[in-house]
DNA sequence: ATCGCGAATTGATCTGGGTCAATTTTTGAG
DNA sequence: CTCAAAAATTGACCCAGATCAATTCGCGAT
């Protein structure tokens, strides 16, 4: 380590090893239960993965077979039916984890969701086998990961919330806010404005709505005043607390 | 231990102690994953709760105290506003741990969500300092939390995808076969039908509905033959393929 | 058994958001 | 800068489920 132009970069896209040091999400993820010396243990389990918009990581249905961190872009978690019907059950940013499913007598599992790549992605993938033991040798990992999910479970009830009873217009309120407040935790915005992550029809399938439906609400809150657009995907002002007041209890 | 009327009841329905060795769901809840010696210490922490339908263990906002099993009866998690739209968010049935939110720093927390009791409520209550304590000291207490907040997450999302995509006749078919599976792990079932826990209007709120719009789509899976009720609350018979057909995909 | 009252069903009507169909805007390749 | 393809917007119309309003059912108390 020292210098910062690799005599020899790892050339292949998909079995990069990782390098924990230099992570960029080194302390934000679940890693930072982990003091220097004990990460050296993952690092030498980990690789990385990196994917283009649209292409997928995991499909719902596959035997799954390994752990990972998001490092950079974003991606999405959906479910969906043979007809058009999709939900889109999460958003991975930087620093999220990736693994759902976990059994104790370490009998195969079934991936739940499909992940897919929204922006260019790049992952830290750990094995099962090996990500499970390390998580048995060091608590302070499995602590962490237990308050994640804690997390995540309280953010997929509020969403239920959502989708059992607010309005089209609370919906599209309630996500704006939510990505305001994702998107502040990794740098992504401007003093008054952030970018939208998901383009319509990805929003319509994470809030319930249509496409047509949401463009319509969008333009209601731009009549309104409370946020101001440059293009369709960045939001350039909104008023935070009439964004909240619209966006219902 | 040794004969089977006590000497001494405990006279108090809110403080009565504990005993983890004769629970009824010593094996089925988390409480699984300590042997016999080690569930001493958490016998001595505890204490049992009781609660009448209707009324509310605790309520969105407090400042959470505690954490706990559920022993005896149904309970329902909920979320509202100050208008009538409420959202049932998750069903609590004997063996299910209630302690949604937690913090390595040991910070004050919010409970999220509300907890009333759906028919007669039996708890056993963890002060939140003694267990974090054992979780830290017990880690396969700590490993089926995880394990068991996972499964919850999972449900949550599948239960995004009923809210979000699901039309009216799908839900109540959905929510039904979820209805039997639970109550089947909890012996609660006759050979071929079920009970209902909740009456039309909690169904409405955990599927996102009117109370009229479930009440016709009963209705109408009846007139279709697939399921038979005698009396509001209790299905007799279900047609269970017909029923997993009618619940989408 | 029967009474009474909350729960459930049923009916009539209304409406928010879906569907179908054009435009218009944005974006990115050359 | 120009052009084509994709994404977003807008409009007209429709329908699943909400709302409002009676009945009817079913269960616990007497």
């Amino acid at each position: 380590m020292g210098h910062d132009h690799s005599a020899t970069v790892a050339p292949d896209e998909l079995s990069e090893p990782a390098v924990c040091a230099a992570c960029a999400v080194r302390n934000s993820s679940l890693c930072g239960a982990l003091s220097s010396e004990e990460i050296a243990d993952l690092n030498g389990i980990s690789r990385r993965k990196r994917l283009k918009p649209g292409q997928v990581h995991v499909i719902e249905g596959d035997v799954a077979r390994d752990f990972a961190n998001v490092t950079k872009g974003v991606a999405k978690l959906l479910r969906g039916a043979e007809d058009g019907r999709m939900q889109i059950v999460g958003l991975l940013l930087p620093s999220d984890f990736i693994g759902g499913t976990m059994r104790s007598d370490g009998a195969a599992v079934q991936e739940h969701y499909t992940i897919e790549a929204v922006s260019d992605l790049e992952l830290c993938i750990f094995p099962r086998d090996g990500f499970q033991e390390l998580l048995g040798r060091y608590p302070a990992l499995e602590r962490k990961l237990l308050e994640r999910t804690l997390n995540e479970l309280q953010l997929a009830r509020d969403w239920m919330v959502l989708l059992g009873r607010k309005t089209a217009r609370e919906r599209v309120a309630t996500f704006f806010l939510h990505v305001a407040e994702k998107m502040r935790n990794h740098g992504c915005h401007g003093a008054v404005g952030f970018d939208l992550p998901l383009g319509r029809g990805d929003i319509a399938d994470h809030i319930g709505l249509t496409i047509e439906t949401v463009s319509r609400q969008i333009t209601q809150l731009r009549k309104d005043g409370i946020i101001d657009m440059k293009g369709a995907r960045h939001i350039v002002s909104c008023d935070m607390d009439a964004l909240s007041e619209a966006s219902g209890f």
